[in-house]
DNA sequence: TTATTATTTTTGGCTTACCAAAAAATTATT
DNA sequence: AATAATTTTTTGGTAAGCCAAAAATAATAA
């Protein structure tokens, strides 16, 4: 098995569980990576013999420690690829993920090890995402969705769960960078939309974009 | 064809005629990418058909004008990025080449674009080569190889021939870096081998390392 | 010029990663 | 529980990129 294909496999099945090693199915898999369930199947029996994961027949599959060990490899490099790409190359937020995930296979611990210290170790990127440690540590945080932001309370904007191109363009719209400070001011009783003020402005979230938006307590 | 098996011929075939289209022959495409001549065979036809080179059977195979752009553009690619990862990430210039064979088949034009633009438009790359500009347009020097060079002349010692881990440290050792100045002082009749003074210690260089070094005339 | 050597091409085969369609198994719905 | 819908697996097939061995061609030396 090539090893592009394998790290996809790895990646995606690490980002649908959700990072906890969860069950994720061939549909979702098949989906995500734009292939048929039946190529899918094949895959994960291979990635089974791999010790990559454990595939179970017509049930599922999750990730082993060695596999999960390497996803996570997989998503710091990616993670400081976009940093780098946003942060010295000064792309924007909404380029970053589509290049990052061609320089992401490029294995070459040195190169990441530069790159992340010429960046000063960053823990989170640019879409407030988590950075694994060299060691595949993840970064807690106290983060929380927008969607579950308190009346009155003031928040940054961290991060975004969503990479859409449209959706981040959304955002640069409503001034929602990165880094902005916003304070919940009302919370509509009929359809649950957020209405913040950002840069001295109301701005208006729907409840779908609100589950999007990562901000962090202040 | 896979864009990456693409651009690797091309860009065999480019360095094997020189950069002049001059006609390569399968044996030596074979040795380069380490495949055997009947893949050869395959890949110069199916090149051919995408019009990207001139395959002529049992005769040899030649860069068409798109093909010789396109070879052009990976090679601008991978000397950038030679470039990056020598000036703004550290790397010393015997790393380099390895990880630029896989950073160049990223094709993205604003990448390199910003790369280029942060390392002030580079005209060469760290071991000497001319980097092609977006049009493909290389810069003539007025390098030499150090074969070339005269008794009692001084030359800046500009970069290599050979990529080889073992030729740039057996330089390294001499400390024949990039930008040291050094003068002729003898060249052997019997077998061509310099005498030259490099950091004001004298430095024998093989007849087949002097066919490896360029310097430019001071 | 013939013999020898080197190169090139052909042929048949392999693996990877995919797909389509049909069959089997699972899950959901009535 | 029976039917319908969904998901999964099996089966057969494809294209890319490679190899090994044999046949054809070209180049070199005797």
């Amino acid at each position: 098995m090539q090893s592009e294909t394998i790290e996809n496999y790895l990646k995606t099945i690490y980002h649908l569980s959700s990072g906890n090693s969860a069950i994720v199915n061939n549909k979702q898999l098949a989906d995500k990576l734009k292939v048929i369930p039946a190529t899918v199947t094949e895959a994960v029996k291979k990635l089974h013999e791999l010790k990559l994961v454990v595939y179970e027949k017509s049930y599922g599959t999750r990730l082993t420690t060695t596999g999960s060990k390497m996803a996570l490899g997989i998503v710091r490099r990616h993670r400081i690829w976009e940093t780098y790409l946003a942060n010295e190359l000064g792309f924007g937020w909404d380029e970053v993920h589509e290049i990052a995930e061609e320089l992401e296979h490029i294995k070459n611990d040195k190169l990441i090890k530069k790159l992340s210290e010429k960046l000063g170790h960053p823990n989170f990127d640019p879409h407030g995402d988590p950075i694994p440690d060299e060691k595949g540590k993840i970064q807690k945080s106290n983060f929380i969705k927008l969607s579950e932001a308190k009346i009155k309370n003031n928040y940054k904007v961290m991060g975004v769960t969503d990479h859409s191109t449209a959706f981040l363009k959304y955002l640069e719209k409503h001034q929602l960078i990165i880094g902005a400070g916003i304070t919940i001011k009302t919370i509509e009783e009929f359809d649950n939309s957020i209405i913040l003020i950002c840069q001295k402005k109301d701005v208006s979230i729907s409840p779908k974009a609100a589950e999007c938006i990562i901000v962090q307590t202040l």
